[in-house]
DNA sequence: CGTACTCTAAATAGTTAGAGTACGGTGCACTATT
């Protein structure tokens, strides 16, 4: 088979990105496949092309509505006319055509959610799929454990569409998590490609502060004398604020963005982000997945990354474009406990799991009561269908444990005195091959050199807004 | 850890200081009101 002709006449592109045409080939031989790919190595026609080659739907798992959304327009703007996504966003009369056709349309996108609700299995019995996609797959391992336990569920509906091969898309994952993914979704031998994650144009940098008003007073100077797109990342929704709010103070184009804004509020400052109109966005971590600037050239760290994961994913959204950029964590002593107890505390109590456990009525009573949290109700909820009282304490506990480890890797990362990069290849069951000029703090990183690359980056970067569409525009 | 909120005692009627405590970040779907 051809597989370079089925990508120009369905596609019209005249050679595979690295590690697609291998991934493409394991699925239609068979196999499952987990996929690490970096981001902007399209991910994407890892499941387009099978879809074309193959007999019946392709079934997308993904993680977030607005990625969904965006994935179902581009997928449109390349000419797929069968394309569809199962979510709140339908109203119900549509809602009602999409499910009485499902099995008419080539790409269906859901979320983990919908996928396990019982009217959603219904109906996808006896639709023929021919491959489920989990997309984003390291959120299986990141929130199918405290915060999206329907993440840990997908598999329940292999067996209702049929046994279909499996493909797991992400950009970064663990041996640990690779293992979680290929657990959680039943996988007994799928082939796993990896891509060497090291990001050569992406340097380095942690700054240790005594307290958070030197470490603000570092940023406020930083983002004056460095042009953007930038992301500066903040540990909470206020902080985000006010960071926003203190850059715009000094003549700084800034918007905060975090989960406690309104939809259409996020939409826009992703969407100004995009233009141009931005030079800088404070946010949570919220922000990002989806997210596709080629030329960011910062992201800052105000505050300590909940875990290494999260970190790379986060510092991997800069110098998309291949130019260089820069990763600077800041850190003021004291920055660690905030974070600890944040992460640690929203696992479910042993108290917690006791009164689920021993409650004969409604469960959902003992969350309006507020003696269980909405979020632990949901993870304990999970556990409660397949461990007994004990066993899930057990389970409970060893998350805990899993956290303590995360965060201990964090605080390695900021006392480090050797080589941030292999340090991080480390975490990720990798070994540094080459190290490039500007690597580190800890390497020879050279704020001047820096500087005077982005210079001439930025010189040959035309700042029109048509210029970065063009940039954004799929591939 | 820092902040914001609640509670309580001492003071004497509505205010205030100090102690104690809860919270902080990621999102889906669904329902009940506007």
């Amino acid at each position: 088979m051809n597989l370079e002709k089925t990508l120009y006449d369905a596609y019209g592109f005249t050679s595979f990105r690295p590690g697609q045409e291998e991934v493409i080939e394991k699925i239609l031989g068979g196999h499952d496949v987990i996929a690490l790919l970096p981001t902007g190595m399209g991910k994407s026609m890892c499941y387009q092309l099978p879809a074309h080659l193959m007999e019946g739907s392709v079934l997308i798992v993904s993680p977030l509505l607005s990625l969904m959304q965006d994935q179902v327009a581009q997928l449109k703007k390349m000419g797929e006319k069968s394309v569809t996504a199962i979510n709140s966003f339908l109203d119900p009369t549509e809602r009602t055509s999409v499910l009485n056709n499902l099995g008419k349309y080539r790409f269906i996108f859901i979320s983990p959610e919908m996928l396990v609700q019982p009217y959603i299995k219904k109906r996808l019995n006896g639709i023929r799929i021919s491959l489920l996609v989990a997309d984003e797959a390291h959120c299986i391992s990141q929130w199918g454990f405290d915060f999206r336990p329907d993440y840990l569920r997908i598999a329940e509906i292999m067996a209702i569409i049929g046994h279909p091969r499996v493909l797991a898309l992400t950009a970064t994952a663990t041996e640990k998590v690779t293992e979680e993914i290929k657990r959680y979704l039943k996988l007994s031998e799928p082939f796993i490609y990896t891509h060497p994650m090291d990001r050569k144009n992406i340097a380095y940098d942690i700054r240790k502060f005594e307290n958070g008003k030197e470490k603000l007073e570092w940023l406020t100077s930083f983002v004056a004398a460095n042009k953007g797109p930038g992301i500066i990342y903040a540990g909470t929704r206020k902080k985000s604020q006010e960071l926003s709010n203190l850059l715009n103070l000094a003549g700084i184009r800034t918007a905060f963005y975090h989960g406690g804004m309104e939809h259409q509020d996020r939409i826009f400052v992703q969407q100004q982000f995009q233009n141009g109109e931005l030079e800088w966005v404070c946010s949570t971590n919220a922000f990002g997945m989806g997210v596709h600037i080629p030329d960011i050239g910062h992201v800052i760290h105000f505050q300590m990354p909940t875990s290494i994961e999260g970190y790379v994913q986060e510092v991997g959204r800069a110098g998309r474009d291949g130019n260089p950029a820069l990763a600077t964590l800041l850190y003021a002593a004291g920055d660690e406990e905030l974070l600890e107890s944040l992460v640690l505390d929203d696992l479910p109590t042993q108290n917690e799991i006791r009164e689920v456990y021993r409650s004969t009525g409604d469960t959902a009573q003992l969350v309006d009561q507020g003696i269980v949290r909405e979020t632990s109700m949901r993870v304990i909820s999970y556990w409660r269908t397949q461990l007994d009282e004990h066993g899930a304490i057990k389970q409970i506990a060893q998350q805990k444990n899993e956290k303590i480890k995360q965060s201990a890797k964090i605080r390695k990362l900021i006392f480090l005195d050797s080589c941030i990069r292999e340090y991080l290849l480390e975490c990720f069951d990798q070994q540094l091959k080459t190290r490039p000029e500007n690597c580190c703090i800890n390497d020879n990183l050279d704020h001047a050199e820096f500087t005077r690359q982005r210079e001439i980056v930025e010189s040959t970067i035309a700042d029109s807004w048509e210029s970065r569409l063009n940039a954004i525009l799929p591939c």
